[in-house]
DNA sequence: AATCCGGGGAG
DNA sequence: CTCCCAGGATT
């Protein structure tokens, strides 16, 4: 089927203001004055779903621990979930690990310049895929996120909605025909500079817009109604009851979350769901095989602990007594120190912060 | 096709 | 406080 989105558009003059306009005014950034692939990949994989902001210092950590994919390959889990704290979407950092495995143990540790094979990969996608093939390789792929999406809606008016994956493909169709293919990276990398500083999704700058003349949204004055984006999911928040459990000697219980799931493989401090107020000792009980007593505040949700002294000794017998307490689920008792060793989801680092300010 | 993954920032 | 953001994996 035939798309007649670009038909009387300037391709050239689009892409000769988009590209000049990016090279002017890109920011530079770490992974900006390299083609090495593994670095453009640990890049791109924490720009998923994160503002620039907040991967900058995570990037230079990580590269700085893992210079090349081999160093990557031979690390142990725990410790690039240790580098990735506080980033989010974990699921990245032991998919990225996995394939950098992958790409030492198949490709001698050659990061596959066929798109096709970068797309096998573990946590790479159709746009990483294309981000990596024409960032690093400068292969003229289209790499459509959320800012290509919408930039292009503007541009194009196109009113598809972007939350349907027919969209995303009609977008992809959409730049193999427009990508510049002298510099399929600036081509990509601008597009998406461009949504990130100027056609951004409340309030563009179209009077600094290099592109404001080619642009049919801004034109026809409703380039704040693009992109038509229908899906809308309400997500709800989970409250729980923070125990911080203490041996006799001052050392505190964490315990390691399933390998599946919300937050997997990382380490929490017990706890429990903060639902049927009155059976909460029940449960704790059942949970952990240990009798909490409840402190008054309880009421107030947000930051409420529940501290209790435990001997290390009584929890081992009573483990040993109870099956349903297996080696997985087992708290384990680390000095205060330790706790830096272990990877913590941000709302456990605050409650680690916590216990740490009170004696800091 | 719909839902699950976290955290940060805007309003 | 609520809403919004958005690639990839999973179901």
């Amino acid at each position: 089927m035939t798309d007649k989105t670009l038909h009387k558009f300037d391709k050239k003059m689009f892409n000769h203001n988009l590209i000049s306009w990016y090279h002017k005014n890109k920011r530079e950034l770490p992974w900006r004055d390299t083609n090495n692939p593994y670095a453009i990949w640990v890049s791109e994989i924490m720009l998923q779903q994160t503002k620039v902001d907040t991967v900058i210092s995570y990037y230079k950590k990580f590269m700085n621990r893992y210079p090349t994919i081999f160093h990557l390959a031979k690390a142990e889990q725990q410790e690039v979930l240790k580098e990735w704290e506080g980033l989010g979407y974990y699921s990245r950092a032991r998919n990225l690990h996995d394939a950098a495995r992958e790409v030492v143990a198949t490709y001698h540790g050659e990061v596959p310049k066929n798109p096709k094979q970068l797309g096998t990969l573990k946590g790479i996608g159709p746009y990483t895929q294309g981000a990596i093939s024409s960032i690093a390789f400068q292969q003229p792929e289209p790499a459509v996120d959320g800012n290509v999406m919408r930039v292009l809606s503007r541009v194009l008016l196109v009113k598809d909605n972007i939350s349907e994956q027919r969209t995303r493909k009609k977008f992809e169709h959409i730049v193999r025909e427009l990508i510049c293919h002298s510099d399929p990276s600036a081509f990509n990398q601008g597009l998406m500079e461009l949504g990130a500083l100027i056609c951004t999704p409340t309030s563009p700058a179209c009077l600094l817009c290099p592109v404001q003349n080619e642009c049919r949204a801004f034109a026809e004055g409703c380039e704040k109604k693009l992109p038509v984006k229908l899906k809308k999911k309400k997500q709800k928040t989970v409250s729980y009851l923070v125990l911080l459990i203490r041996d006799v000697d001052g050392k505190i219980a964490i315990e390691k979350r399933p390998d599946k799931g919300l937050l997997a493989n990382m380490w929490q401090f017990p706890m429990i769901e903060l639902k049927d107020k009155h059976s909460l000792e029940k449960i704790a009980e059942k949970k952990y095989g240990i009798p909490l007593i409840l402190k008054e505040e309880l009421g107030h949700v947000n930051h409420v602990f529940s501290h209790l002294i435990w001997d290390l000794h009584v929890y081992e017998a009573i483990c040993a007594t109870r099956p349903e307490i297996s080696e997985q689920v087992r708290l384990s008792f680390i000095k205060e120190e330790e706790l830096q060793d272990y990877p913590f989801s941000v709302s456990h680092i605050k409650v680690r912060e916590f216990l740490q300010g009170k004696h800091g």
